[in-house]
DNA sequence: CTAGAGGCCTGCCCGC
DNA sequence: TGCGGGCAGGCCTCTA
């Protein structure tokens, strides 16, 4: 489920649940996730969430003396509930409030994590990584910069973390339809034109898709429990042999990097 | 350095 | 109805 727009989406929903709220326990029921789940997160218990953030696909649940860093992976994610009530198969942690409510994290395919970062610390997942999609830092000339001499396809280009953050598959494909570039080229290939287009078709298709909620493929809900209702808007992503929307052709899907891809033969060169 | 493949997990869908 | 195979929104790690 979780590209940058249903992290944020997941963001906007808990933080006024969560924000000034004192954490009353915090329990986790599996040992590990993508890694194992540091004990140092119960030290978060007695302490004041005082802000929600994300960076890149993380969430950054912040108190005083650190924060818990929250990533979503292929199948996690978050709930709040209005009161405990028994966890079910996947539920693998809860961060219960002075409130009385309980943020909960699902993740079936644990692919996802919890990490304690200590405050005035950085942690590894953070280090090392391109800037924020939708900050000004992200750019067409940026873009140029970092793409010459660069013969990798464009699409696993802007989906590459080093390089710019938070571009996941499915919008991947969405920006380049929107674009008409072939996800294909190389990515020194692009002109200075080219880049700014796909960097506006990239800002736009993620500020759309958080707009509207996400998209909910499978399993991706809202805080609240409500589905996203960006899939309705995807032209592309998951529509082989279906018409483009714009020409009518066969929708082509294709792996590059292995990672399935959509694109549209005609209208992307 | 890069590109490519493998791996982590479960659930679901498809074909037989 | 059951079973095996393949596939899925991410991303780290190893090999060549």
């Amino acid at each position: 489920m979780p590209e940058l727009p249903e992290v944020e989406v997941s963001r906007m929903g808990i933080s006024p649940h969560l924000v000034g709220q004192k954490v009353r326990s915090f329990v986790f029921r599996t040992p590990k996730l993508r890694w194992d789940i540091p004990v140092e997160l119960k030290q978060m218990e007695g302490q004041i969430i005082r802000s929600i953030s994300r960076r890149a696909k993380y969430l950054l649940i912040e108190t005083d003396i650190g924060s818990a860093i929250v990533h979503l992976g292929m199948s996690g994610s978050l709930r709040v509930l209005d009161g405990f009530i028994t966890s079910g198969k996947h539920d693998h942690v809860d961060l219960t409030l002075s409130n009385g409510k309980v943020l909960r994290y699902n993740d079936p395919r644990r692919f996802g994590a919890w990490l304690w970062c200590p405050i005035g610390e950085s942690h590894a997942v953070l280090g090392n990584i391109g800037p924020e999609p939708l900050t000004d830092e992200f750019d067409a000339p940026y873009m140029v910069e970092k793409a010459k001499n660069k013969r990798v396809a464009v699409k696993q280009f802007i989906m590459d973390n080093k390089i710019v953050v938070g571009v996941g598959n499915i919008y991947a494909s969405e920006s380049l339809f929107s674009s008409r570039i072939h996800p294909q080229r190389p990515a020194c290939s692009l002109s200075l034109d080219e880049w700014k287009t796909l960097v506006a078709e990239i800002k736009a298709v993620l500020t759309g898709a958080i707009a509207q909620g996400g998209t909910t493929l499978k399993d991706f809900a809202q805080a609240d429990g409500k589905p996203g209702y960006f899939a309705q808007e995807l032209q592309v992503y998951g529509k082989a042999k279906q018409a483009c929307p714009s020409c009518g052709e066969p929708i082509i899907d294709l792996k590059i990097g292995q990672r399935n891809t959509f694109f549209c033969p005609i209208c992307q060169h």
